[in-house]
DNA sequence: TTGCTCCTCACGTCACGTGAGGTGGC
DNA sequence: TTGCTCCTCACGTCACGTGAGGTGGC
C-alpha cells in the first residue's frame, strides 16, 4: 500500500505541504490515493522521483523545467540543451553576484572610513600617485562645483575611475572668485566643451579625513595646517578635497554622514 | 508641479506599474498627488531616490531592506551591519552557484559521452590508475548487484569518489553463481559488514562505451574481444563494468539512455 | 472524549505584470 | 468622436507556508 504522507515526508525529507503541492501540480504523484479518505500513499518509485526532483531543485531548476526534464519521452538533444542553457544561466549569475560583491565591498570600505574618521581625526602623510584626470576649471564660489560635477559625470560616463574631487589653486579661502577645478580621475583622456584632461602630478601630501557637513571643513583644514607648521613643511598648490561621500551619492544620508578627504601637497624634511 | 508618471517613468527608467506599486507601499512617493484626478507628479528628489532604489535593487536588496537602508534616521552601525550581512549572503550565493556549475558540468559531460557512444562504438585502449575501492564480493547473478550497491552507498556516504562499477572474476559468462564484486571508488578506506576496502591495481585496458539496456551488453563485449584477438593481446581478470548511467541515477530516463563502460585489462605488445 | 494523522479550502508571500473598465482634457 | 494619458481594482506569477475547520480510526 505504501507510506502515508507523513512517513514519506520524513523519508524523502520533503514537507507534507510540498508533497501535496507536487501532487496538485502533477510533478510527483502518490502511487495510490484512497478514494474514500483521500489519503495519499507513496512507494519506492515515488522516493526515487522525489530524490531526483530535490536534486534538480538544488541545482536551481524550476518545477516546470524539472517536469520537462523528468518526462519519459525526452530526447537526448533536448536534455543536453536544457543543461547547457542552465549552465549558462548559472555562469551569468556567478558573474552578476561577483559584481555585486565588488560594489558592496566598496560601500563597506566607505563605511569603515566613516568610522575611522569618527574615532580619530588624525593627520597622516601620504604619497599620491600621478592621476589621469578630466577637469573643469573656473572662477567662482564653492557652491558652483556641484553643477560642474554633473557636467563631468555626463561627459566622462563609463571612463570614471574614482571619486570626484576639486582642486583649489588659491593659497587662501575666498568667498567669491576662487580659482577652482572640478575633477574626475578617468581611465582615458576625455575632452568636450569646458572639460580638459591631463596628468595630475602626485607626490607627498598631508591628509585629513573630514566627517560632516561642508560648513565645518574649516576645523579639519586647521588640523592639517597646524601639522604642517609643526613639522616645518612647505605648502604646495593646488590642494584637493576628495568627496568620498556627499549629496547625490548612494546611501548619503544626512550631511552628518558626508565624508571628505583634505589633501595638501607638501615638501620638506621627512620625519 | 513635476513630471507626470509617464515622463518620470522614461527619465528614471522605471515602469509605470512599478512606480505605482512603489507609491502604494510607500517606498517612493510622488512629490505631489492631484486630489481631484489622483494624478501623480514627481520631482528631482524623487529621481535621486529612484536612482538609489534601482542601484540597491541591482545589488539584490529587497524592497523592505531598501526601505530600511534609505530611512533618514539610520545609524551608521545599522547600515554597516546591513551591508556586511548582505555581503555574506552574496558570497554564499557565489559559492552555491559555483557548486551548481560543477554539478551541471558533470551532467553535461555525461550527456556528451552518451552522444559519443551513439556515434562511434569505438574500442580504445586506456591506462587505468590505481584506485582505492570499497567493495562487496559475492557469488550470485547479475541482478543482485543492485542491492549490493545500495548497501555500499549507505556505508560509503560522502567518501564516494566516482561512479559505481562491478568486477567480474570469471573468465566467462555465468547465469548463476558468478563471482562478482560491487565496487565504489572512495576517498578513504571504508570497512563495515561485508564491505572491504583495498587498492585496485590499474594498468592497460581495452575500453568500450556501451549505450542501452544491460541485456544488449553482449554486443559491446564482442567488440572488445574481437579487438583483443585482432591485436593478439592477453586478457586479464577481473574485468569491469562502470555504470556511468543506470537505474537509480539522476536523469536516467529509459534503459535506452543507460551508459556503461566495459573495461577489460590486457597485456601484450603495444601498437 | 482526547490525540493523532490525514484531508480540503482560502489566503499570504514577493515584486511586480496584465488586463478590464473608466476618467478628463485636448 | 477619437486618441492620449492617467486612474483603480482584480487577478496572475512562483513555490510553497500558514491556518482554519473537518474527518476517521485508535
Amino acid at each position: 500500500l505504501g507510506y502515508p504522507i507523513g512517513e514519506f515526508s520524513q523519508i524523502a525529507r520533503v514537507s507534507i505541504k510540498t508533497l501535496r503541492f507536487y501532487h496538485e501540480c502533477g510533478i510527483l504523484n502518490p502511487s495510490f490515493v484512497d478514494p474514500d479518505s483521500g489519503y495519499r500513499y507513496y512507494n519506492e518509485q515515488c522516493l526515487e522521483r522525489a530524490r531526483a526532483i530535490m536534486t534538480l531543485k538544488e541545482m536551481d531548476f524550476s518545477l516546470q523545467e524539472i517536469r520537462e526534464l523528468l518526462a519519459q519521452n525526452q530526447k537526448d538533444e533536448d536534455i543536453y540543451r536544457f543543461l547547457t542553457v542552465k549552465a549558462r544561466e548559472v555562469r551569468e549569475k556567478i558573474l552578476r553576484y561577483r559584481e555585486i560583491e565588488r560594489r558592496i565591498g566598496l560601500l563597506i570600505r566607505l563605511e569603515e572610513e566613516l568610522k575611522m574618521a569618527e574615532r580619530n581625526k588624525a593627520v597622516v602623510e601620504k604619497d599620491l600617485e600621478d592621476l589621469l584626470v578630466a577637469g573643469i576649471r573656473f572662477q567662482g564660489n564653492y557652491a558652483e562645483v556641484g553643477q560642474k560635477f554633473s557636467q563631468l559625470f555626463k561627459v566622462c560616463g563609463r571612463y570614471i575611475a574614482g571619486r570626484p574631487f576639486s582642486l583649489y589653486y588659491d593659497g587662501e579661502f575666498k568667498e567669491e572668485n576662487a580659482d577652482i577645478e572640478a575633477c574626475l580621475s578617468v581611465r582615458r583622456p576625455v575632452k568636450a566643451g569646458p572639460v580638459r584632461s591631463r596628468l595630475l602630478e602626485g607626490g607627498r601630501a598631508v591628509a585629513v579625513l573630514h566627517r560632516g557637513p561642508y560648513e565645518s571643513l574649516g576645523g579639519s583644514y586647521k588640523l592639517a595646517l597646524d601639522y604642517i607648521h609643526a613639522k616645518k613643511l612647505n605648502l604646495r598648490l593646488p590642494s584637493r578635497e576628495v568627496y568620498l561621500r556627499g549629496p547625490g551619492m548612494l546611501l548619503r544620508g544626512s550631511p552628518k554622514r558626508y565624508l571628505t578627504e583634505i589633501l595638501i601637497p607638501v615638501e620638506g624634511e621627512r620625519a
